[in-house]
DNA sequence: ACCGGCCTGTTTTTT
DNA sequence: ACAGGCCGGT
């Protein structure tokens, strides 16, 4: 051992200073150490920090990599994540793209906004659910590094798409503003236009690292592959067990082809877990184990067998919430284990709320990572779209957010009409208001009235009386002051008095972090922009609060004390990823991810009903639970509850019921494909029915008896 | 042409 | 439960 505590596979990983280098990292097997120890390995031979580019998923990530190098070298060594990365070099060098350097971003929501006026502006309608197909398939395109002028026609991509597609990406660029996919494409279309620039890059940073590089996509690869093309020390650290991104693009076969694209790759395995006991890690191993299409692999615990998985099986999620609350209490209690040492991981974000409740009631205090996140805010993104107003006149997607702020009596029709006279004159909405004010009469068929004239002319005084001092460069936040008083922002607040005083706290604390921003860093409105829109869940807050995350989000992260809640088919798998082999193989690495977070407790939950849509849904456990062995497993139970079990249950299916009904019991047993579902009504005494089920059928068969033994 | 009220589908997962 | 879409009233 050395000073770093390193094992001799780990020492390997960090001693190879030059040329390409694998790590395939099992979970917990100390993959954040390799690069961090790396990386000051790098520092202490005379690399200068500036020469040395890390980069990571997450900006949590990236922040507590980058202060584990900070404390232990005092230098700051650029770490972040794909996107930022990208904004970054695009910052600095879009122009030579013959884009503006002062772009903004859009996220999700501006995007989808922008396809939706394509589609107006091309008189195509948009059949329901359209709209995030196309997003999703502009989306796949660019992060496939596809060229845009240069489309196949398949049965996905149509003319239509196409044409919609390249209105897209021009109404972008003439708004000033890219997408998050943006950030990858251009990105990667700079470096393979533009020999000299990507030279300037790879001359910059001669060390590359990259980590989770099983996550990464096409474009995100290509990156990585051409920054590195001249110096090749390049380090990539990954898991192909725990890719799960592949929603947006990845392909986790960029990590398994690494030795073929990078010739004389060294290749490293890490396969000893530091993190979990016995019992979890090996009740991983089994699950993911199911998987068809994946490299065999060894991963062994260090530690002792530590205490069995703690599966619940709750009636409700009402009583799946109560159980995970008080058992966080008593872990609390008894071992003497800190809140910010446990996590509750669930499939999707909407579940946090039952668990929310709960904690506010018993004042525990928490954190909730993803979901909503502040800058997703209405009342943030008024703001926002005010601001990115300033920097582009012509940015029509920011402008009709805040048009009628407060109301202006602009609706649909006008604002449609303005942005096709936008189009056909390519002009900035700006400047086409301020023609129109001036001769009204030169706009055949776009009659307005006075009132919204005067209106229109007020609003655009008022911004020009804003913008006047982000010419001067005054203070983001005195900016913001003085837009939320011109525009009269707080009353427009009020005419919702129930979320009033919420939405009043999020616009002071966004005025705070501007000015803190501004202190901090350098750049002005752009760059502050830009920070907001790539931070998606910034952890300010140090206090000492449990965890409340995404399964997608607990990558990377550990915790003493997990609970994986809602271990329910349809919802974990996912109902949607259902179709295909491939995805339900990567719900269960995500379900390998969750598990291989607990060190040392690990509870499972599956509930019979749960509210879902406002109204209660049968659930039926989760086959990722069948398929973690019995002798890892405690089942639990919530409370000392009656026995709804009848003997007459037991014959030829397994022991425990699934769902439970006032007068009915439900049983599955898994058959092949599918499952044999038994319904029992426990006040006549008898079977009712026994059908042969893929698992949807269940929920109108029991909805059926329900109703009878109802009446 | 705008506004407000009712109805409906809707939620994976993230930068 | 809730936001966004549609329709009917002003």
């Amino acid at each position: 051992m050395n000073k770093y505590n390193l094992n001799e596979f780990q020492q390997q990983a960090v001693d190879q200073i030059e040329g390409p280098i694998l790590v395939i990292a099992g979970a917990g097997s100390g993959k954040t150490r390799v690069i961090v120890c790396k990386i000051i390995k790098l520092l202490e031979i005379g690399i200068i920090p500036e020469n040395i580019l890390a980069v990571t998923f997450t900006n949590k990530a990236a922040s507590e990599m980058s202060n584990r190098v900070k404390e232990s070298t005092n230098e700051n060594v650029l770490t972040t994540t794909f996107h930022a990365l990208g904004a970054r070099i695009l910052r600095e060098s879009i122009h030579h793209l013959d884009y503006s350097n002062n772009f903004t971003i859009y996220d999700e929501e501006d995007s989808l906004k922008l396809l939706k006026d394509c589609y107006k502006i091309l008189n195509i309608k948009d059949e329901k659910g359209n709209l995030k197909k196309t997003k999703y398939l502009i989306s796949n395109a660019k992060n496939d590094l596809v060229d845009i002028n240069n489309i196949k026609f398949d049965y996905s991509f149509t003319k239509t798409k196409i044409d919609i597609f390249h209105l897209y990406q021009k109404k972008l660029k003439e708004y000033n503003a890219l997408d998050f996919d943006d950030l990858l494409y251009l990105t990667a279309n700079l470096f393979q236009k533009k020999e000299e620039i990507l030279n300037m890059y790879q001359d910059r940073w001669p060390f590359l690292l990259i980590d989770e590089y099983q996550d990464t996509n096409f474009s995100q690869y290509t990156i990585a592959k051409l920054l590195s093309k001249k110096n090749k020390n390049i380090c990539v650290v990954g898991d192909p067990d725990q890719s799960i991104y592949s929603f947006r693009g990845a392909r986790y076969q960029n990590i398994l082809n690494f030795e073929n694209d990078f010739s004389n790759a060294k290749v490293v395995k890490l396969t000893i877990n530091y993190r979990s006991t016995k019992n979890i890690l090996d009740a991983a191993n089994f699950l993911i184990k199911n998987n068809s299409n994946r490299l065999e692999k060894d991963l062994v615990s260090n530690l002792n067998d530590g205490e069995n998985i703690k599966v619940l099986n709750a009636k409700t999620d009402t009583e799946e919430a109560k159980f995970v609350i008080n058992k966080i209490l008593k872990h609390k209690k008894e071992n003497n284990i800190s809140l910010d040492n446990i996590a509750i991981f669930y499939r999707t974000n909407f579940q946090s709320r039952i668990f929310e409740d709960y904690l506010i009631n018993e004042n525990i205090p928490y954190v909730i990572y993803g979901g909503l996140s502040f800058y997703q805010r209405k009342e943030i993104k008024d703001i926002l779209a005010f601001l990115k107003l300033l920097i582009t006149k012509k940015d029509f997607i920011s402008f009709s957010r805040t048009i009628n702020i407060p109301k202006r009596g602009i609706g649909k029709q006008t604002l449609l009409k303005l942005l096709f006279f936008t189009e056909k004159e390519n002009i900035s909405i700006i400047n086409l208001i301020e023609k129109y004010l001036e001769n009204p009469s030169d706009f055949k068929d776009f009659k307005l009235s006075s009132r919204q004239k005067d209106n229109l002319k007020d609003y655009i005084h008022k911004l020009k009386e804003i913008k006047e001092l982000y010419n001067q460069k005054i203070d983001i936040s005195k900016i913001i002051l003085k837009m939320i008083d011109t525009m009269n922002y707080n009353s427009y607040l009020k005419e919702d008095p129930i979320s009033y005083e919420n939405r009043k706290e999020n616009v002071k604390e966004l005025i705070s972090k501007a000015s803190l921003w501004q202190k901090e860093n350098e750049g002005y409105l752009d760059e502050f922009l830009q920070n907001l829109n790539l931070m998606s869940n910034v952890d300010t807050k140090n206090e000492k609060c449990i965890k409340l995350m995404s399964l997608h989000n607990s990558k990377g992260l550990e915790f003493d004390l997990v609970f994986m809640v809602g271990l329910e088919e349809d919802l974990f798998p996912h109902i949607n990823s259902k179709n295909t082999l491939d995805a339900v193989e990567e719900e269960r690495r995500l379900c390998y991810v969750g598990i291989t977070r607990a060190k040392k407790y690990l509870y499972i939950s599956h509930c019979q009903t749960r509210y879902i849509f406002g109204s209660s849904k049968f659930c039926i456990k989760s086959r990722f639970l069948k398929e973690l062995p019995e002798k890892f497993i405690e089942k639990v139970s919530a409370t000392m509850q009656e026995n709804y079990f009848d003997p007459s249950m037991n014959e030829g299916i397994d022991n425990d019921f699934d769902m439970y009904y006032p007068g009915l019991m439900v049983k599955h047993k898994t058959f092949g494909e599918g499952m044999v579902t038994k319904v029992y009504s426990t006040s006549l005494g008898e079977t009712l029915d026994i059908v042969f089920d893929d698992g949807d059928i269940t929920r109108s068969i029991v909805t059926k008896y329900a109703k009878l033994s109802m009446v």
